[in-house]
RNA sequence: GGGCCUAUGGUCUAGUGGUUAUGACGUCUCCUUUACACGGAGAAGGUCCCCAGUUCGAAUCUGGGUAGGCCCACCA
């Protein structure tokens, strides 16, 4: 075969692929009678093109499907996509320039499956440019019939179970996407806003100062606290205020959950602020004042104000204030508030009526789970554990909003009691079916409507591992894929989709949803900051790619640690293209080597190449032992780092005057390079195979695939520890004559000469136990240095590293050497 | 305020009780050798964040700082 001179990536790649596509190389095999590794892939929400952040990620899972695959098992790899809830709304609202408000929601909706339908190939098609072994095949989208019906039925069997309930009660509110949302939508943002002393006058005479942030839910207060045991306020306890501006008078009651230390020590209470003035509201049987409306305008209530919007409303009631005199004192500060993490409005706490899945009851069931799961690496759980023993609010599942997955319910007209729909029916829109049943059952009224809202979108994704897998009801394999092996995912969403499918597991099945959970972190902009549009700094995967390789991008995210963030430095895109070069060009130079190789053993192995066997056993040993524990960037430095110190820049030089010279050596000797040159690379292509699969598919094909009849790289065995390869001596051996290789290296760099400059006599000084293994080795020391004579004397003046071996070489030349060129 | 993580040459990084402290990039010197100059051989460059302790011995273990990051809570 005419090896091509240079390896071109952007041809290779894509040919690969196309080969991976044909031959089917990464089809799931339902009929296998193998081990199961099954991987609940995290489907990507999706936006237009694949991110950065999504080729490191999943770069890093395929590393582990790759290697999971070769070493025999039967790996379930889907691949899905998240498409439905806000951030599909916002996408379609921003590419096709329309406002699902102003839009009927059916229309909405068949615009969104319209957009999405065009965006699906090319976005997928990065993961698969990519090298990502997923089985294309198993795909599935979080809005499809498939996840409607699983998603509705979770619905259906928690409301048999009396899991599901729907209560008018106070809810986080997010006024910009009109929706309720769950406490895990929301995030800390650091605002500008002004601390304001207002005075309260009260009924008895004379005024209290109240702090506040928010003097705009003045109309909505409905109390007003101070701590029981502060002294300065007890004979405030059961007086009546008068609110400011508002004028209506509200009691003065002591509750330890105010503060001393805070602002003034008193506090008011309005319905709702934040999360303490449910619980007074609810403690105290307080009156409910709805200041604020569902788009975040001020109500009637409001008087003078009503109409307006939140902050400019603020705005004016603090002068008006300030104009009556009722503010004693004002600063400007920052403090972080609550936000919803899709739009970064300010959240506000709305009554209305929402579904929740009751779970607080739960927590500690969610913790022993928790524990159950084997954490890769361990301390991630501990974030698990952290957000669990934060849980107040039971999960929020109802969303107010058009595009996702409808509530299979209706409602009587007259009693308002929630029909069902079976779980057989599913999936079913309530807009566009009626109702099941002909009479409420529980007033016999005969009038119903359909539920509007749609669910939550982790309430669907958090059964991922029940769609993939359903897609193979009804064959005997089945039961096999679930619970699942691995969860890979980024530690940023533990709390949302990792805790989410541990809850819908638990609460269905009673059991773990995987057994592994591997927990990667982010890589980050160069600065070491997030990447983030809104800062300028994203990198564009599709880009790297054209301009290095895709083996190249994938190289760059096998060089971090498992969980642990990285900063994005292109020149590792550099060192992988340069691996993926000396990879190429070591290939290339063995097959011609090889080509009278026939499987045949050498009867006795040359010691140089017991030496680089024994040394390979190590790193397979090494590279898998971390492998079966994620950690895939201890492998790779393995393997980096026998490929080129022990192979290239030593095994390789040593060996080639076995080839260049064939008269100097025995028939065995010979054989002896072949096997070993053989067996040597065979192996390293299929350790990098997981990391680089263009490349080490490109080098199998050169020659090995010939010999191994496996029509792909990826569908071989990893390599296994050879025992009897395992050579104590034959290291020890090697060893020294690297060392003294390193010595005349090091002589002839300092003289400045090329390292082929003819030695007339090396000089080796060492004990006997030395010498003998010296004499072991000398032909291959002689060509390795280009030494015509090897004298044991004491005229030498430089010490090896690791051996009391002291050298000592005399340049020139008294007659030609054989070995060199003419 | 709580939890967790991190701190190693200019940069990124390996290293869970004894190493001359790893490798890559960068810098400098040399070598154009029939796989590869996207290569090879060398060199320079480190108070392993600080303090205390355990130990014969600490980059590594313990405690206390300092700095950064992530998650959560508070947000009167």
């Amino acid at each position: 075969m005419m090896l091509p001179e240079r390896y071109d990536p952007k041809n290779r790649e894509l040919f690969w692929l196309s080969v991976w596509e044909k031959n089917n190389t990464y089809k799931f095999d339902s009929s296998t009678k193998k081990e199961l590794f099954t991987i609940d892939t995290p489907p990507p929400t999706l936006s237009g093109m694949m991110h950065i952040g999504h080729s490191y990620s999943y770069s890093q899972t395929d590393f582990v499907a790759r290697f999971q695959r070769m070493l025999g098992k039967e790996v379930f790899y889907p691949f899905g996509t998240d498409d439905n809830g806000l951030p599909t709304e916002r996408l379609v609202e921003k590419l096709k320039g329309v406002k699902s408000s102003e839009m009927s929601r059916s229309d909405f909706v068949s615009l969104c499956l319209k957009t999405l339908n065009e965006l699906h190939p090319s976005f997928v098609g990065d993961w698969k440019r990519l090298g990502i072994s997923c089985d294309f095949n198993i795909l599935y989208s979080t809005i499809d019939d498939h996840s409607r019906r699983i998603s509705q039925r979770s619905f259906v069997e928690l409301w048999n179970s009396g899991r599901c309930y729907r209560k008018e009660s106070p809810t986080i509110w997010c006024p910009e996407c009109q929706t309720a949302i769950s406490q895990v939508e929301l995030k800390d943002n650091v605002l500008k806003s002004q601390f304001v002393n207002l005075k309260f006058g009260l009924e008895s005479g004379g005024n209290i100062l109240i702090a506040t942030t928010r003097p705009e839910m003045l109309p909505a207060c409905v109390g007003i606290f101070v701590h029981p045991d502060d002294s300065r306020y007890k004979n405030l306890v059961g007086k009546r205020a008068r609110v400011p501006l508002f004028k209506h008078f509200v009691t003065i009651r002591a509750d330890p959950r105010a503060s001393m230390v805070k602002g003034t020590g008193i506090v008011m209470c309005c319905t709702f602020g934040d999360q303490t003035d449910i619980e007074w509201f609810k403690a105290h049987n307080l009156e409910l004042k709805i200041a604020i409306t569902r788009d975040g305008k001020m109500t009637e209530i409001a008087g003078a104000y009503a109409g307006l919007k939140i902050m400019i409303a603020r705005k004016k009631i603090v002068e008006d204030l300030k104009s009556a005199g009722l503010v004693d004192g004002l600063k400007d500060i920052e403090h972080s508030v609550n936000v919803h993490e899709r739009c970064n409005t300010e959240i506000e706490i709305i009554q209305s009526k929402q579904w929740f899945i009751k779970y607080l009851d739960l927590k500690e069931k969610f913790l022993e789970q928790g524990r159950k799961i084997n954490w890769y690496p361990e301390y991630m759980r501990s974030r698990l554990e952290n957000w669990i023993n934060g849980l107040q609010w039971d999960w929020c599942i109802s969303r107010q909003r058009h595009f996702g997955i409808p509530f299979p319910v209706w409602y009587c007209v007259k009693c308002d009691e929630p029909i069902v729909a079976s779980a057989k029916k599913l999936p079913v829109d309530p807009l566009e079916t009626g109702c099941p049943v002909k009479k409420c059952s529980k007033c016999g009224y005969s009038k119903f409507v359909p539920e509007k809202d749609v669910l939550d979108t982790w309430a669907t994704s958090s059964l991922t591992p029940r769609i993939s897998t359903e897609l193979f009801k009804g064959k005997p394999i089945f039961k096999k894929l679930y619970p699942m092996t691995l969860r890979p995912q980024a530690h940023d969403i533990i709390s949302f989709w990792l805790f989410n499918t541990l809850v819908k597991s638990f609460l269905h099945d009673n059991i773990l949803p995987w057994n592994d959970a591997a927990i990667s972190g982010w890589l980050l902009a160069p600065t070491g900051e997030k990447m983030s549009k809104s800062k300028g700094n994203v990198i564009s995967p599709q880009v790297l790619m054209e301009q290095y390789s895709a083996d190249a991008l994938r190289y760059l995210a096998a060089s971090s640690k498992l969980g642990e963030d990285m900063p994005f430095q292109e020149k590792m895109l550099v060192t992988g293209t340069k691996t993926i070069t000396k990879i190429f060009n070591a290939i290339k130079f063995s097959v011609p080597n090889l080509g009278a190789y026939d499987g045949v053993k050498p009867s006795k192995f040359s010691i140089v190449d017991s030496w680089a066997l024994s040394k390979l056993q190590h790193v397979i040993e090494a590279s898998t032992e971390s492998f079966l524990v994620y950690e895939y960037s201890k492998s790779l430095r393995e393997v980096d780092s026998y490929f080129w110190q022990i192979f290239c820049d030593n095994y390789l030089e040593i060996v080639k005057d076995r080839f260049y010279n064939k008269n100097n050596y025995s028939d065995d000797e010979i054989v002896s390079a072949q096997f070993t040159l053989y067996h040597l690379t065979l192996s390293i292509l299929k350790l990098y195979a997981p990391f680089l699969p263009h490349i080490t598919e490109e080098a199998y094909h050169f020659f090995h695939s010939g010999k191994e009849n496996v029509d792909s790289i990826h569908r071989t065995s990893w390599p296994v520890v050879n025992k009897r390869f395992f050579d104590k001596e034959s290291e020890e051996c090697g060893d020294v004559l690297v060392d003294i290789l390193s010595v005349v290296r090091k002589f002839k760099s300092n003289k400045h000469v090329s390292l082929k400059t003819p030695v007339k006599e090396l000089h080796i000084h060492c004990e006997d136990l030395h010498k003998e293994l010296i004499g072991k080795i000398e032909k291959e020391l002689k060509s390795s240095t280009y030494s015509e004579k090897i004298v044991f004397s004491k005229n030498v003046d430089t010490p090896c590293d690791r051996f009391a071996i002291e050298v000592g070489v005399v340049l020139g030349q008294s007659s030609p050497i054989s070995s060199l060129p003419s």
